[in-house]
DNA sequence: TCCTATGTACGAGTTTAATCGTACTGCATG
DNA sequence: CATGCAGTACGATTAAACTCGTACATAGGA
């Protein structure tokens, strides 16, 4: 168990960049489609990323294996490319892991309530 | 502001099946699932016919040559079949015509919000 | 320095979906 | 009753996406 996810501050909307490392290449916020967003989301696997971004993450960037998925490596990096593709995450390379986060307000902006809609959601055969 | 989706339930919710043909096979309110309602609706030209529904629509069902679709019957037949079966629309058999509308209530109480981000949504290339 | 852990890149196999031509059904009207 | 019309059913073709194995890159620590 190597460290456990722990990291120190409570901030997160971090205003600042300059300790940040810059975002992958992702849509603006101008960008996004709705059509893109809805095909993303259309996948259980990815609605059960964004939504435990959502419900159990308190304010961090969550690696990969946070998420406790038992898919292969590179099915993940599939994954969290298309979210990240269609605007729905953000990630950033803190050294060796890529970590990621829902653009919140960005999607609230464009597709209000699409972002409830996911919370709510109950995954097919999760208890 | 123009009218939200929302409009008056009077007619519409049709509450006597005597004189209307039986809906055609579609999913449940209860069994309506988020990943297949949005996998319906990542599509562009279903999008657009379930936007045009609920804006240029008043209270009526709509056959599939109301909607000014330029692509063959077949390939019509197979998204409108695709959105009934995802259950977004309900179809009716009038005649020789197959009518669909919105399922919006349905909707409305299973994924609150979802039917306005298709009614707010714009096409790519319609002026 | 070597080793491990995190994650990517590439490529192949499989599946799913979109697109559309053609043939067909059934009503409705002359 | 024959013709036209609205739409389906079926099948083939094509394109996209999911899944995953393998090989590779790199940061950090023993």
């Amino acid at each position: 168990m190597s460290a456990t996810v722990r990291q120190a501050p409570v901030i997160k909307v971090v205003p600042e960049p300059e300790n940040l490392p810059e975002p992958l290449p992702e849509p603006a916020v101008g960008e996004l489609r709705l059509e893109t967003v809805l095909g993303a989301l259309s996948d259980p696997l990815r609605l059960r990323i964004v939504r435990k971004l959502l419900l159990d993450s308190e304010a961090f960037d969550h690696s990969c294996g946070w998420f406790g998925l038992d898919r292969p490596k590179s099915s993940l990096t599939h994954h969290f490319k298309a979210l990240r593709e269609a605007g729905i995450t953000r990630q950033r390379q803190y050294g060796l892991e890529r970590r990621s986060h829902v653009r919140v307000d960005d999607l609230n902006s464009r597709f209000p309530g699409l972002v409830d809609l996911v919370a709510a959601w109950t995954p097919p055969d999760t208890p």
